[in-house]
DNA sequence: AAGGTAAGCAAGTAGGTACTTGCATACGCA
DNA sequence: TGCGTATGCAAGTACCTACTTGCTTACCTT
């Protein structure tokens, strides 16, 4: 049972470039060089197919994590930033058409929202564990904070590549919505944990 | 030819819900409650009519303005922002759509885009005569702070739906992303110009 | 009253869609 | 040697797709 596998990468990087309805059995399985038959004998439909496909790439994907305990802040968000951004730009188109349709096809909706979960509560926990090491402001909006922060990532994944001129360049990203991000929730002070006041500084 | 009106209406609609290839002609020529014919007649193809929906939808988009010298910076910003998203909210559909098949359909993209680019050089604007006023700070990533701020807004349109409980309530929206946004320019504790120094207000 | 124009209707064209069926072929295991 | 299983291939079903053609009806203007 080789073709399995070959058939759902093949059915990724079709539905990938021409969504739901434009992924037609007979591309994805010449895309997958299987005859189209093996396809229906395999998953039943196409929509079967194609849900097979967003749990394989949900489970595929491996998402960075912030330590529990910031140590050099600036430092660590960026790694996990970056980190963050380049697994999210694979992902880019899959995103794209499950989010324009979710209305349609229901079962597209956990796939789409999944990583944004995941990233939002990694982030609050990290700032959270911040202001408890009194390096961040208590009276800041955590939940609105961290909610523009996940959204800048979004935003620089789904809408660089329309429009690449609004957006910081590509290497100084990371660093530049970190940096906004550390002003936005009273750390842009902080400086790297003095091993010699481990519990504060 | 009171046709015309009603077919693009029409297809906008059913574009918003099914994307460009589930916009069937029929289902258009239903929605509007015309002759299939009579479509093929007013716009010579699918493709061509529904450019005519994104160019007409793009005229109809009244985006708010803001004021050329800040005042009363969060009630202005805030009224801005709940403008911008209500109108926003209306396109999320058509958005979703057009930005999915950009890459097939290149001629959707300068829709999927020009709004963005009127927020961001509107928000430039005004955050430029705020630091001149010396009431932003100067040394902030202006760039930067500025997608993170139109970025919120676009997931805010686009995710609230999907994802309702990773962002704050409806109403509360605006002011929350305000506040953070001028707590990130350095702006947060800027009051409302003097009145006994009417060069600015 | 005449002519142009917008629209409806019925039918047809040429092709694509998901999905099925029946049969042939190859491979591995007992 | 024989049998189950996976796959290929050719053909077919029933339906949908954008788009066209020819003809008819209604209204508006001169």
């Amino acid at each position: 049972m080789v073709s399995r596998e070959r058939i759902i990468e093949a059915a990724a990087r079709v539905y990938s470039k021409h969504g739901f309805r434009g992924a037609t059995t007979r591309l994805i399985a010449i895309e997958a060089g299987v005859n189209e038959v093996t396809l229906f004998r395999t998953f039943g439909s196409k929509g079967a197919l194609l849900e097979a496909v967003l749990t394989e790439k949900d489970s595929q994907l491996d998402w960075p994590s912030l330590p529990l305990e910031p140590d050099d802040v600036e430092a660590e968000l960026v790694a996990w930033v970056t980190d963050a951004l380049s697994a999210l730009r694979v992902l880019r188109p899959l995103l794209a058409h499950t989010t324009s349709e979710v209305e349609e096809r229901p079962e597209a909706a956990k796939f789409a929202c999944e990583g944004r979960h995941f990233a939002h509560d990694q982030v609050s926990a990290w700032v959270t564990a911040l202001q408890h090491q009194g390096r961040a402001d208590r009276n800041i909006d955590l939940r609105t904070s961290v909610v523009m922060f996940v959204s800048a990532m979004m935003g620089d994944v789904m809408g660089r590549p329309m429009i690449p001129d609004a957006y910081p360049p590509l290497e100084d990203a990371p660093t530049a919505y970190v940096r906004c991000f550390l002003r936005m929730i009273g750390a842009h002070d902080a400086a790297k944990l003095n091993t010699s006041h481990p519990a504060h500084r």
